[in-house]
DNA sequence: GAGCCGTTTCCTGTTT
DNA sequence: TAAACAGGAAACGGCT
């Protein structure tokens, strides 16, 4: 059994030198902002923005700090839009890996920069941040330490630390095992640190990037360029808490210590009420008995209603949570609740009041800030039962039983949405799992990314390994974590910004099915893959007949998922095949699950609400419901949906459901809405066509594609000031536009891929939504941009480090590359993924996604099988893939490898097996001995002795001279042996 | 359907 | 000690 496989291990060493220095243009890369925050029975970051003191060794937990952007000095009862910023101390608790997925492996990052504000002591060093000098002592205990430490000293991603390891430099927070964790602070330096006690620290912005592993630096530059890394990220911008201020000059009502801070005060104020206009998601995590002691404390109902489907929530009291502005030092925070503002230690069940009373900076951050947060709590545990009964404070839970309704109903009349409910579990956790440590502990050592081994070349550079394993569970998995989506809503929309400089996209980087899907390796079979939509963990497989049905197996849902509650079982699945998806009612539209009902800043909604290609109702009431005002019908080619799942089954349910729909008067057809559908402009899209577009169209037409009216429910809802939902949008906008399918200049594209473009084109439609295809582009650009842009977004809530193999830019266009078109289409079908019920209606149950992208791409045309050989000469021709793999000297047709890893995925994205790793390449490569098309390697000085190859000179100036004669070389029968012994 | 070819997969052992 | 290397053996899948 092979170790290892879909090894996503990337060596971040070559485009750190673009990032340092610039690539070939002249240009620095800038990653891209991504928050992640760890999963622990050790919480990272506190509901308490003032933290925990109850976590050994970490006494500010609390990650996220809102800062008030407008001055204090304005009117207290306008409110003002606050800022989150990130303490750095939270750094020490922040994971920092790089996301790195192949399908079954990801890693997550973030690189948290230190401090760059100062509240309102000045800065000793200014010029270097606070994790800079903690570096600069981590580096001089590295200098210290001697060689023997190198690797310990230097804080890079996916450096590992263990819990154990207490000594370690690199992080004085006792995390839990396997936890990666960037600071290098010490505890013991943190202590010889006088201002890291005293100061008071405005903690910078979460500057966390995303993007290539290539693009983060390697661990021995991390540190130094920790602030340059940071001022190239970009700020992330919290969704606006509103607050109306307060006075700066009164003292805070209603403080009270630890003894009181869950009594509910006597009074309520309506000018410190809290206005919450836009949720305002952000991450936090809590200990496990410290989540179950707020949970506790939180309407339990309040919980319980949410969770159950993840639905929009109220902040809770608990939830709205002010903190003394930037005083990390302080050990006292505030808390404004509706009725007014407290003061808590820093930890609910450790108070201090002492420490508050001591904290020098106390009276006068209570002054200065005013900040307020709507602290999304985690809800993972509730299900699990916090009770009001278990309530540790007691005071408080028949009080705030009615709590969060008295704070709906000031919200909307207000006409403000309640927060959005988000979570910390990392993706690939189940957020149940989270509740237990036991449970925890063993997800994570599934889950999380491990540190990154590093390993110096035989040129003395340093280049960073990561194991691969634990990473196994499907993106899907990873994708539908709350944490992610919460995430997702505080810095994904910056990452469509974002400007990768490396655009290494040579042809033969994009394959089919190089994204692998969720592998298990015990699997015996070849579609070991997973849905990602399927939030489950694989316990048994069985082999039942064909490899194709590889359904034996038990589903367990992610514990966030709607299934949860009703996990499909193999029978089920079984079940489903036999009867072939029966036309029964078997779904109630989900409130939550919305295609169209939120904004491109939620992107988050790209995973988790795709938008729902068929709304089987049972029960009709429900539509009545407040939650299903409206419906809409897009206009859906049915022939993809056709193609992609039941058609009868579609139609016949619309039909049978649409004309009782008590919002009929609401509902306009799709006839009258829609003039053309997105394959229907399809069309019509390219004005350039030439006779080849047009024998294409014909073709196209030629194959029955029919674009008819759909049948499509749309379920749009809005919230407006006076809390009415109205249309969000009417769809039609296909008939405006030429479509994204094939705009100018882009209309070179045979028939076939025209066919596959239309049928991407539609399932996007289908998936998401016109309104978030609309938000990618759509219709304006082509299908294959469209594409890009919304695996682009998934990926970036997903905390998926790149879409494709190699980082793409957010403009990437894959012109007529249909290889990576198909390569976005296979990540889009992983990250992306619809729900399990999606996954039925398209008659995918039984499919991987490797399987789903052969299905819609079988149909239209196989891919070009390379050649190993070839495929190698070709990357070698492209200077772009010189990270990679580039000539030594060319003449000698010698070579070198400098990522095998990288090389071995991109060798099976091009092969179509995402299982292919280096020892399987490189076994393929040595079959080349034979046939002479490799020779061995002179021993020279100055090359090293491994991964370094040497092509057959004749090989490639034959190459060379078939491209000349614009001759096709297909290879095959290639032998170069002149004493051929085959 | 057989045979060829180019891997792919797994393995053991060796070298770096 | 891990990674890389080397190569045998069997199997697989595409192609002819």
């Amino acid at each position: 059994m092979v170790a290892c496989e879909n090894k996503a291990r990337e060596s971040p060493m070559p485009l750190y030198y673009e990032y340092c220095h610039g690539n070939s243009n002249g240009e620095v890369h800038r990653p891209q902002p991504i928050v992640w925050c760890r999963l622990g029975p050790v919480p990272v970051l506190s509901k308490f923005p003032g933290g925990h003191r109850s976590v050994i060794g970490c006494r500010r937990h609390s990650a996220f700090q809102p800062v008030a952007t407008k001055s204090l000095t304005s009117d207290r009862t306008r409110p003002y839009p606050l800022e989150w910023r990130y303490k750095p101390e939270a750094e020490e608790n922040t994971q920092v890996t790089w996301c790195c997925s192949a399908g079954t492996n990801y890693r997550c990052a973030i690189a948290v920069t230190g401090v760059d504000r100062f509240w309102d002591l000045h800065l000793r060093n200014p010029g270097r941040t606070y994790l800079d000098k903690i570096s600069q002592g981590a580096e001089k205990d590295q200098e210290h330490g001697g060689r023997e430490h190198e690797d310990e000293g230097e804080i890079g991603s996916g450096d590992y630390v263990s819990s154990r390891d207490t000594n370690s430099p690199k992080c004085d927070f006792r995390s839990d095992e396997s936890s990666t964790c960037m600071s290098p602070v010490h505890e013991s330096m943190r202590r010889a640190t006088p201002q890291y006690r005293s100061r008071t620290v405005k903690s910078s912005y979460i500057k966390t990037t995303c993007g290539s592993i290539r693009d983060f630096p390697t661990a021995e530059h991390v540190t130094e360029n920790r602030n340059s890394f940071a001022q190239n990220s970009k700020q992330i911008h919290a969704r606006p808490v509103y607050i109306s201020e307060l006075p700066r000059s009164q003292p805070p009502p209603n403080i009270h210590h630890r003894k009181t801070e869950y009594n509910r005060p006597e009074s309520f104020s309506e000018n410190e009420s809290i206005l919450i206009n836009k949720p305002t998601p952000l991450l936090v995590s809590l200990k496990d008995d410290d989540k179950e002691r707020w949970l506790r404390s939180s309407s339990p109902h309040n919980i319980a209603e949410h969770f159950s489907g993840e639905h929009v929530t109220l902040p809770t009291e608990d939830d709205i949570i002010t903190k003394k502005g930037g005083n990390m030092a302080a050990t006292s925070i505030c808390f404004i609740t509706e009725q007014g503002r407290r003061t808590s230690t820093l930890s609910p069940n450790t108070a201090n009041e002492e420490n508050a009373r001591n904290s020098p900076m106390e009276a006068t951050s209570d002054e200065r800030t005013t900040a307020l947060s709507a602290i999304i709590d985690v809800r993972d545990s509730v299900q699990d039962g916090a009770t009001p009964n278990t309530t540790v404070d007691n005071n408080s839970s028949s009080n705030e039983a009615d709590y969060p309704h008295e704070l709906r109903r000031r919200l909307k009349a207000y006409g403000m949405k309640p927060a959005v409910i988000a979570r910390d579990t990392p993706r690939g956790v189940s957020t149940a799992v989270a509740v237990s440590a036991t449970e925890s502990s063993d997800l994570q050592e599934r889950t999380r990314s491990k540190g990154a081994r590093g390993r110096q070349d035989d040129e003395g550079i340093f280049i960073l390994k990561y194991p691969e394993i634990g990473d196994k569970h499907p993106l899907c998995e990873q994708s539908t974590s709350s944490m992610l989506r919460s995430a997702a809503r505080n810095h994904t929309r910056i990452r469509s910004k974002q400007t990768f400089e490396e655009t290494i996209s040579s042809k033969e980087q994009y394959a089919p099915n190089e994204y692998s899907t969720h592998i298990d390796e015990e699997q015996p079979i070849e579609d070991k893959g997973e849905s990602p939509h399927k939030s489950y963990q694989l316990e048994y497989h069985t082999k039942i007949g064909d490899k194709q049905n590889l359904l034996g197996r038990r589903v367990l849902p992610h514990a966030s998922s709607p299934l949860q509650n009703n996990p499909i079982v193999d029978e089920d699945i079984f079940e489903y095949r036999r009867r072939d998806y029966p036309g029964k009612c078997s779904r109630t539209v989900n409130p939550t699950q919305i295609g169209d009902q939120h904004s491109l800043e939620d992107r988050a909604d790209f995973l988790q609400n795709p938008c729902p290609v068929v709304t089987h109702i049972q029960n009709e009431d429900k539509r009545s419901s407040e939650d299903c005002n409206t419906y809409l019908r897009p206009n859906i080619p049915s022939e993809i949906i056709t193609e992609i799942g039941d058609r009868e089954l579609i139609k016949n349910e619309v039909v049978r459901t649409e004309p009782s729909s008590p919002t009929k008067n609401r509902t306009q057809t799709a006839d009258q809405q829609f003039t053309q559908s997105p394959a229907d402009s399809l069309h019509s899209s390219c004005p350039l066509k030439e006779p080849r577009q047009k024998d294409a169209q014909q073709r196209h037409e030629g194959q029955n594609i029919s674009f008819q009216r759909s049948t499509v429910l749309v379920q749009l809802r809005d919230w407006t000031p006076g809390g009415e939902e109205v249309f969000v949008q009417q769809m039609g906008a296909a008939s405006e536009t030429k479509l994204g399918a094939d705009a100018p200049g882009h209309c070179l594209f045979s028939a076939e891929d025209t066919a596959l473009r239309s049928r991407v084109l539609v399932l996007l439609w289908v998936l998401l939504g016109e309104r978030r295809l609309r938000e990618v582009g759509y219709p304006a650009e082509p299908v294959h941009r469209i594409l890009w842009r919304a695996v682009d977004v998934c990926c970036s809530v997903a905390g998926v480090k790149s879409a494709a193999a190699v980082p793409l830019n957010a403009d990437h266009d894959c012109g007529l590359d249909m290889l990576c078109f198909r390569d976005h289409t296979h990540r889009f079908l992983e990250v992306c993924a619809p729900t399990r019920e999606h996954w039925k209606q398209f008659g995918w149950v039984s499919l991987t996604v490797d399987a789903v992208v052969r299905k819609i791409y079988d149909e239209g045309g196989r891919i070009e099988r390379v050649m190993l050989w070839r495929f190698l000469l070709n990357l070698l021709e492209d200077p772009r893939n010189a990270p990679c793999i580039h000539w030594v000297q060319r003449d000698e047709g010698i070579f070198r490898i400098l990522n095998t890893d990288w090389l071995a995925r991109l060798w099976g994205r091009r092969h179509g097996n995402p299982r292919m790793t280096y020892e399987k390449m490189a076994r393929a490569m040595r079959t080349y001995y034979r046939s002479k098309v490799l020779q061995p390697v002179p021993r020279l000085r100055n090359l090293p002795r491994k991964l370094v190859y040497k092509f057959n000179p004749a090989v490639i100036q034959k190459v060379a001279a078939m491209k000349l004669s614009s001759s096709t070389f297909s290879g095959r029968g290639l032998n170069y042996n002149t004493n051929s012994n085959k």
